[in-house]
DNA sequence: ACCTGAACACCGTTCAAGT
DNA sequence: ACCTGAACACCGTTCAAGT
C-alpha cells in the first residue's frame, strides 16, 4: 500500500532529525512505527532502498510554483535556495542526498525546472544541462559543508581560532577570511555563489547561433 | 607514533578500495594489520576520528605544485581538478571527505593557494573567500554526484533510459539534455562548470577600489 | 607504550511461520 | 497481503589484563 510506504519515510525523517544518520536504524525505525523490524523488509528490499526513498522525499516541496515565462536567473535563484532549505529542513539531510542516486520525481522536477527554464532563454541542450548541473553541484556541497560546520563547530565554536592558530601563520589567506566567515553570514555567502555562478552564465550565454534556432524553434511551433 | 597512525590511514584507504565505504569496519581492517579490532583504540579514539584522518589523507597530493606567479585562473583550474583527481582516486572518497569536518593540513593548504591565488589578484578576502568556497563547493558536488553515477549507472547501465521513460514525456528538457550525458564526457563537463565559475569571477573581479589597496599594499610592502 | 580476550549492547537481513 | 519470532553473522566500543 502507497500509503505505508509513505508513513514509514516520514517517520524515517523524523527519526533522522532525532538521531542524525548514524543513529538511523531499521529497528528504531519499527520500533517508532510499533513494529518489528523484519516488517520493513516487505514494504522496503533494504536499508539502502528507504534511503533513497527519503532523499527523494527530501525535495518533496521543490520546485512546485510555476515557472511562467520568469527569466531565468529568477528560476536558478529560487530553485537553488529551495534546495538548500530542503536539504537543510532535516540532520544530515544533505548526507543523505548525496548518498544516493535517484531518478525520483522531486529531483526529476527540480532539475526539469533549472534545465527548462535555460533552454527557454535561448541555450542548448547540451550547454543548459551543463550550466544546471553546475548550480546544483554548488548548492549540494554548499550545504554539505554548512551541516558539517554546524555538526563539528555549532558544538564547540571556541576550538575553530585555536585548531587555526595551531597550525602558526603558514595559512594567511585563510585567517584574512575566516573573519568573514560568520554564522549570521551564511545566507550572503550562499548568494554570493550562486550570482557569482548565474554571472558567469550571462557571458557564456546564447550565442548568435543559439539565438537563431531558438527564435526558429519558437517561430514553427507557432507562438 | 606517528608511523603507526600512518600505516592505519593508508590501510584503511586500502580496505576502502575494496570494501566501498560501507563494508569499511574496524574489525576488518584490525584483521588486515594483523592486530586485533581494540588494539586501532589506543591510536584513533573512535571511527569517526579515523575517517577524519583518511579524509585528510585523501588530500596529500593535491596543492603541492608552486603557485609562484601563476595567474589565479591557472592555479584555480589546477587545483580543482587536483581536487577532483583525489577525491576519485579512492572508492567513496567524495563521500568520505563529505562526511567530515578537518581542519587538517592538507585541506588548509588547499584552501589558502586558491584563496592566497584570489587575493593577489587584487581580490578582497571576503570576495575571495566566497569566490574559492563556490569553487571548492562545486568540485565536491561534482564528485559525489559522479561516484554515486558510477556505482548506480556503471553497474546497469540498460535501466537509465527505461527508468527516465516510465515519466513519459513529462521532463522533456531532461530527455533533450541527456543525450550529452555520456561517460566519455565527464572531463569537459567538469571543465566547462569550472570555467562557468572563473567566467563568473572575470565580471565580478576586482573593483576600481580593490585594485588600488592592492597597489598600495604591493608598493608599502617594497616589491 | 602498545596490544589482547572477553564481553556489552547493539546492527541489517533472512526465513519459516503466523494471521 | 502483511507481520512476527527466532536466529545468523556481523558491528563499534569498553575495560581489565597482559607484555
Amino acid at each position: 500500500m502507497a500509503l505505508e510506504r509513505t508513513a514509514i519515510v516520514v517517520a524515517a525523517l523524523d527519526l533522522l532529525d532525532q538521531t542524525g544518520l548514524e543513529g538511523l536504524t531499521m529497528r528504531k525505525l519499527a520500533e517508532a512505527l510499533n513494529v518489528q523490524a523484519p516488517s520493513l523488509y516487505w514494504h522496503f528490499p533494504g536499508k539502502p532502498a528507504l534511503l533513497d526513498a527519503m532523499a527523494n522525499a527530501l525535495l518533496e516541496d521543490v520546485a512546485r510554483t510555476p515557472v511562467d515565462g520568469a527569466e531565468h536567473q529568477v528560476v536558478l535563484r529560487r530553485s537553488a535556495a529551495e534546495l538548500r532549505r530542503a536539504l537543510q529542513a532535516r540532520r544530515d539531510g544533505a548526507k543523505v542526498y548525496a548518498g544516493t542516486f535517484v531518478m525520483g520525481e522531486n529531483v526529476l522536477r527540480l532539475a526539469e525546472t533549472i534545465i527548462g527554464a535555460l533552454m527557454r532563454s535561448g541555450m542548448s541542450a547540451r550547454t543548459s544541462m551543463r550550466a544546471g548541473f553546475t548550480l546544483l553541484y554548488y548548492v549540494l556541497g554548499f550545504v554539505i559543508e554548512e551541516q558539517a560546520w554546524q555538526r563539528q563547530v555549532g558544538a564547540d565554536p571556541a576550538n575553530l581560532a585555536a585548531q587555526l592558530a595551531q597550525w602558526g601563520g603558514r595559512f594567511p589567506a585563510i585567517e584574512a577570511a575566516l573573519s568573514h566567515f560568520s554564522d549570521a553570514d551564511q545566507d550572503d555567502r550562499f548568494n554570493h555563489g550562486v550570482d557569482l555562478i548565474l554571472n558567469g552564465l550571462g557571458q557564456h550565454g546564447p550565442s548568435e547561433r543559439e539565438r537563431m534556432e531558438a527564435l526558429f524553434r519558437a517561430l514553427k511551433s507557432g507562438r
